[in-house]
DNA sequence: CGCGGCTTTGATGTTCATCAAGTAAAGTGG
DNA sequence: CCACTTTACTTGATGAACATCAAAGCCGCG
């Protein structure tokens, strides 16, 4: 992997290279609902101010402490949302998925992010000058409730999460993200795990040790198959039933 | 103590008596913040549409499930957030103090409350009018700005307190919460403490024994002192080392 | 090639939940 | 008012859950 250094460079170059996109905010198939409210006139005002930044797996894209200048919209892909705690381990706070306003809850209180946002999947973000959009709350009251509701939604999706995962013990907990990452995140029974073993741990509050173990475990107990990041859930009924009960 | 039915009647007698408060939005002294935006015809506004909700320690104002009809204001006083396990057993989200809007995350997002709100010391609640909030919000740029920003600082609150909870071990959590009341709630050494040994044990995930025999240990190792539900703070220093290191 | 990072398994010790039992305080009904 | 139940608090003992330590294999990279 490059370093740190590299990996800034070439985010730039791509900011660049992809600036002018072919797609405009109007035509956005990938809009979110939020800006259902705007009109064409401010829809082309966003556009206008927009930048596309596609990047590749594992790019730091904002980081703990930097100044908030931007909106940042994941269009598609897959970012992780982490802060480092004091003494000095990495804690993943949540997973943002396409569609999602990464950083919305450091936007609006805070000068710098909380939390650093990486891209954990090849991703595109639109990247829009935080003026525009807090212009835009100050002129069209709808677009303002709608962000309070996006805001809202979520806040309430991590701190929801975080309250599950503390209730369960290990077990639970990572039946409880093998079933996130494939009902709410991929769809599907089969998908590659973004995260290394070492994050999944860093996400749910547990060494790597025991997130190998346990994941072994359920190997053998038939319940998934897992061929290096591949997973596939076999016997979703019983990992249902850890994700529940213990 | 009295049963539901009664509290209930109380509150409701209650809120009629107080209803008509001496005090209106324009002069209160502990009107929020987010509230200086709006003019004199909107605080006005604000007032003819408002109860004040005088309670005392232990009433539920809202339940989780119930409809969402009001913005709570805190006044005075103290509330926790709390909900239910799909195992059944109370956790405790955090702590409402005055000039919170308590319930903010379910406001926008949600028809019903996605926790219940009950106040563990004697309190005072300003009710609004849903309806008024939000039109104050679709017509007034500045006021939705603010609530965007106190909406934001209200989720990260919530959020960092669950995520330095989960990253210590028991002791390290003990101490984190005493010192989060002393600091944070009480700005006093010595305070009492306004929820059982179980409550506390809701709130930072763990076992009521845990709790007290982890609070005797300080207690006996001279780091504290405790009768009852008093608690004061001996050796702070030693107190944050075990906050920080675990 | 060798180094560092990620993964895996096993052994060991610590932390914590659980069980049991007893005291104190406070409400309940006669 | 007193016996009665209930609820909060407390301490100790035990075992389960989990972190930590150790060691080895794997892979990509300089």
């Amino acid at each position: 992997m490059s370093s740190a250094l590299d990996r800034e460079k070439s985010c730039f170059e791509k900011q660049k290279q992809t600036q002018c996109s072919l797609e405009n905010c109007v035509e956005c198939g990938l809009r979110s609902s939020v800006f259902s409210s705007l009109s064409h006139l401010e829809l082309g005002e966003l556009s206008d101010g927009k930048d596309l930044l596609v990047e590749p797996r594992g790019v730091v894209v904002a980081k703990q402490g930097d100044a908030v200048k931007n909106f940042i919209f994941l269009r598609k892909g897959l970012a992780k949302l982490s802060r480092r705690t004091e003494d000095g381990h990495e804690q993943i706070i949540g997973i943002a998925r396409p569609r999602d306003f990464v950083g919305l809850l450091s936007l609006f209180s805070s000068p710098v992010y909380q939390y650093t946002i990486s891209t954990i999947e090849d991703s595109e973000f639109c990247i829009v000058d935080f003026k525009v959009i807090e212009k835009m709350v100050m002129e069209n009251g709808v677009f303002a409730r709608q962000l309070l509701e996006k805001m809202s939604l979520v806040a309430d999706r991590l701190l929801s999460t975080r309250l599950e995962l503390n209730s369960r013990q290990l077990r639970g907990r990572i039946a409880y993200i093998i079933i996130m990452f494939s009902v709410d995140i991929y769809q599907s029974d089969t998908f590659n795990l973004p995260i290394s073993r070492k994050e999944i741990g860093d996400l749910i509050d547990m060494r790597v040790e025991n997130v190998i173990r346990i994941l072994s475990e359920f190997r053998k107990d038939g319940i998934i198959k897992i061929e290096g990041t591949q997973i596939e859930i076999v016997n979703l009924p019983m990992l249902e039933r850890i994700m529940q009960h213990g």
